[in-house]
DNA sequence: TAGTATACACACTTTAGGGTAAGTACTTGT
DNA sequence: ACAAGTACTTACCCTAAAGTGTGTATACTA
């Protein structure tokens, strides 16, 4: 984890905006491109780390441990760990991170509506979505 | 607008989830750090250039063009200029943005309740949410 | 005549995020 | 004896996003 720089006008930039706007306080907790994917995966309960790196092929191990990391280091997420050889570790959602329900939700819903030729296979996920 | 090289695998893995996840074609149209406050500012009506300017200080000039026309592209907002001098550009929700409200609103909503110190700053906001 | 306002455009630099590849510790299965 | 599984860690590199600074056209105003 790569500290970040006082100077950094960015970070200036989005901490005058954070205070400001309800809507880029979500961003700066679930803003990284992987995150939503996560919690996303997360809603239908606690998964082990090796099920969540099935779930999501794409992600690198390193992104993924990051990402997870951040999730739980801002309380979106618990990881439980098993003291045993092999290792056991399972993530699931914390309180608010089980509160972020209705924006992922509001999201898919969206992505079904506008998607264009995506919309059918979006239609399949959202049956499989846990209310 | 750099181009995007085909070869990239970051690309790749982004079309990956992209196909798989709703939730990350939401992020793929509003994902950038900064659109889902444009949206959010736009939401309450159609707003000049240097309206949203003044709405969104911490914002540099080149970042806000580059997301409206990023958000324009995708279909999202609308741009009307008329010819006159000084220009007059103003910026709205298109249909599937303004279908965008319920996702914003969570966002709100979560940040309201998930922020802590902040919650009362948030909470004025609220009150002019457009609903 | 110089200044102001508007909505950008362009070139250049910095920064944060993400990718690649390799290694670790310990046990179980072949 | 050796590979495989598990949940990471570390070091290094590359790219896309974002920031900085300057320029432009035109009309109105002081």
């Amino acid at each position: 984890m790569t500290l970040i720089k006082e100077s950094s006008t960015i970070q200036e930039n989005k901490s005058q905006a954070f205070v400001a706007c309800p809507v880029t306080f979500v961003m700066e907790k679930i803003g990284g491109y992987w995150k939503p994917i996560i919690l996303f995966n997360l809603l239908s309960g606690s998964k082990r780390y090796s099920e969540l790196k099935k779930s999501i092929p794409a992600i690198t191990e390193k992104v993924l441990i990051q990402q997870l990391k951040q999730l739980e280091g801002d309380g979106l997420l618990i990881r439980k760990s098993k003291p045993v050889v092999p290792p056991y570790v399972t993530y699931e959602l914390s309180k608010s991170g089980k509160a972020l329900h209705p924006v992922l939700y509001a999201m898919a819903e969206w992505a079904v509506g506008n998607s264009g030729k995506l919309s059918k296979t979006f239609s399949k996920q959202m049956k499989d979505f846990p209310l």
